[in-house]
DNA sequence: CATGAATGAGTGTTCATTCAT
DNA sequence: CATGAATGAACACTCATTCAT
């Protein structure tokens, strides 16, 4: 390691690298000024949401959010109290309205039972599992005991509805007569818990694990899928 | 879900955990401090157990651990070098034996492939993933990507041993025509997921989740063991 | 031996350093802010020569720095990420831009080879041995041992191009027929050894050893020069 | 870095690696024994003089003189009140006498004086300067500031005689007309700092300096008397 | 006398949070 | 509103020193 690596230079200034915009029309321009304020928000939860996936609740450093949404670390907290307000509202902006979503689709599948939840299943991952916002629901579940209340909206607001959606699928195939009457409860559980163990590897231990890059989420999917129909199958 | 069962007693106790030794034979007894010596190891492994399951890797102080086993902070690096290695020996004493004797019981276990699948999910269950040290596998999940040295000592030292009991007992079902010549990569994913979602539930959003409370654990295993060996089989 | 001699203050002083800037023109200055920023890093460096010379690298702790200099511990950090860098700066402030300075001087001087060397030996004492500052080349012989990098570091920016100066007056003393065709690396060090003893001296026995008081530093270089002269002389 | 270097094993155990020799003779040989117990501060100063040498004082921790010693660091503290005690019995232990022997030596001498500081010198190089004992020089030079009265011993019982020895051999020189009537008490000065130099080299910078690894101490040293001796010459 | 387990003050470094400007 | 300089409480780890045995 060169010791001299820092070419030189006397001491670390401290001088702002944040690149505001330079309004060189203030005049002419107040609502830019207006709207980028209103934005400041949304910039920051943005960066925050992409720090906080990234490294975590714990190892997200305010300032690097501050630094990536071009603000200063100052900023930040004139609009989020503290790091665990900005970790909350980050969840609460990040989740919800893809379930509903979810649910309209659901809604118009044409199908039979067992293809309607590998369908469904598939579609999670796409819409969901595959994206960088599934690192919510990793890092709901690796910090909820330090944020009990957001493991509870985060519940409230995603899981159980998520779980509905499979819940009457599962239960249309048995009264349709095409699954065995089997314990529902347990049967969602054995549909979603491969797709949160899906996110919770692919945002812990996969980096550290290329032995397991060969697998395919949507084939290993798929084949769950078609095992839980051959399982669940009434004939 | 009766997710948070321990024997009963929640893993979150501030209840001294100090354990002087009854002294029975005070006369017999080696010196006090030769005594306490040989504890030493076993007491700060206990806490540290406790603290890193209850908190976190990151969250937990080493001073805490130390003070909960009733020794000074020093006195917990004359015997581990470094957090790391507490945790890891940790891990050692309650993860790697867990695993070590299951394979020698799965070794004398006589019945059919199928069995032998619910029969070693049953297994984990009760002698792993019902007790407070399933709380490492969360944390290693959680953390992994801030430590990853300890997600590699896991990785090497409970997950690859674990899987390939499993890849064999999935290997010889097919080998012995019982079962499908399925891919047994993703397979294993099949069986070991519910496993670990489980455990990431049952410490992250369980305590949480009193909903979820109805369901239980073994029985979901059974069933999803039973949907698994229907899926799989040959016939 | 007058080896103490710092233009009359002793350097290991308790008096207040923290120099605030005396503001003739209170209405010009700029925001006390700001003008704090820009006089931190000099205060800091200041503080640390005074204390690194004092006490060494290794006993001199990072907090007591800042606090001569005025300021927190986590300030100091702010304009140095690691003690090694505060080293590094110091010796920069201190050393490095005397040996720039004396190299662009050599390069205008006029006269004999034995003149220039008298003259390089007595400037590097005036201008360095004699001063505070020399207490760096003092420390870095004491701790290299436990703080190679700083060894590496102070070797690369300091003593190989101080050297290189003295080497070229050897060389051209030769070159011009005016010295004996000697091993220039080992006379280079005949010219540096007296002077890095009379700095070790100073720093390490001068103070405990008043006997040798009547000594003076620029005598016995000039002597010591003179006498390299003759013996070096090619007639 | 393998993380399961340590091989498995659990924990760190303090159990004793000191061998002490195994008394199977106690009652026939209580001698030995005795002499054993008088041995000790011997045996912790040789060991002490190993590794403040290799390591100067800070760096070199009382446990491991004790372990080379072949005690427990209890057994050093029965001895030595405190680490700086031990350093300064070290110093005590191993400078004296030397300077007698040359002395002696000296009084022996046949030959001119130029021939005699020339022989002086290299033989104090041979003798002293070239062995682990110089380490000790060096290491007074470090740490004179923080033990003021160590440095003082040393003065008094080393270099006050030395200087002498020098002296005199130069005021022969310029009784007998061999040499210019110069200032005896600079010209000692650039006989010995050429040594103390070399010596402070080989123990701080030497190690980290491979490109002066190709000098030779012995042909620098001639060459400087000789520089020195055409510089003295009356003639 | 000898031991070695135990201590605890101290060290460099980090980072969420504050607040004067 | 926005800044960024300043803070200070933590934290993992070290090691000279003590003292019960």
């Amino acid at each position: 390691m060169r010791l001299d690596e820092d070419g030189g230079r006397p001491y670390i200034t401290n001088q702002s690298v944040i690149k505001k915009p330079v309004n060189t029309t203030e005049s002419i321009a107040p609502h830019k000024r207006e709207r980028r304020k209103q934005d400041r928000p949304g910039e920051l939860l943005e960066a925050a949401l992409d720090l906080f996936v990234e490294k975590g609740f714990a190892a997200t450093r305010v300032e690097e959010v501050a630094l990536r949404a071009g603000v200063s670390k100052g900023t930040l907290f004139l609009y989020f109290p503290s790091k665990e307000d900005l970790f909350k509202a980050v969840v609460r902006e990040n989740v919800v309205a893809t379930v509903a979503q979810g649910a309209a689709e659901v809604a118009q599948f044409k199908g039979s039972a067992s293809e309607l939840i590998e369908w469904m299943m598939l579609q999670w991952w796409r819409r969901y599992g595959a994206t960088k916002a599934s690192g919510i629901s990793k890092l709901v579940m690796s910090e909820a005991n330090n944020f009990p209340d957001l493991a509870d909206f985060f519940r409230t607001e995603v899981i159980i509805p998520a779980d509905n959606l499979v819940r009457s699928a599962l239960q249309r195939g048995i009264d349709l007569g095409e699954f065995r009457a089997v314990n529902v409860e347990l049967t969602l559980l054995s549909v979603m818990s491969p797709l949160l163990f899906l996110v919770m590897w692919k945002h812990s231990m996969g980096p550290c694990c290329p032995s397991h890059e060969q697998i395919d989420p949507e084939e290993f999917i798929s084949q769950h899928a078609r095992l839980l129909a051959r399982g669940l199958s009434a004939t």
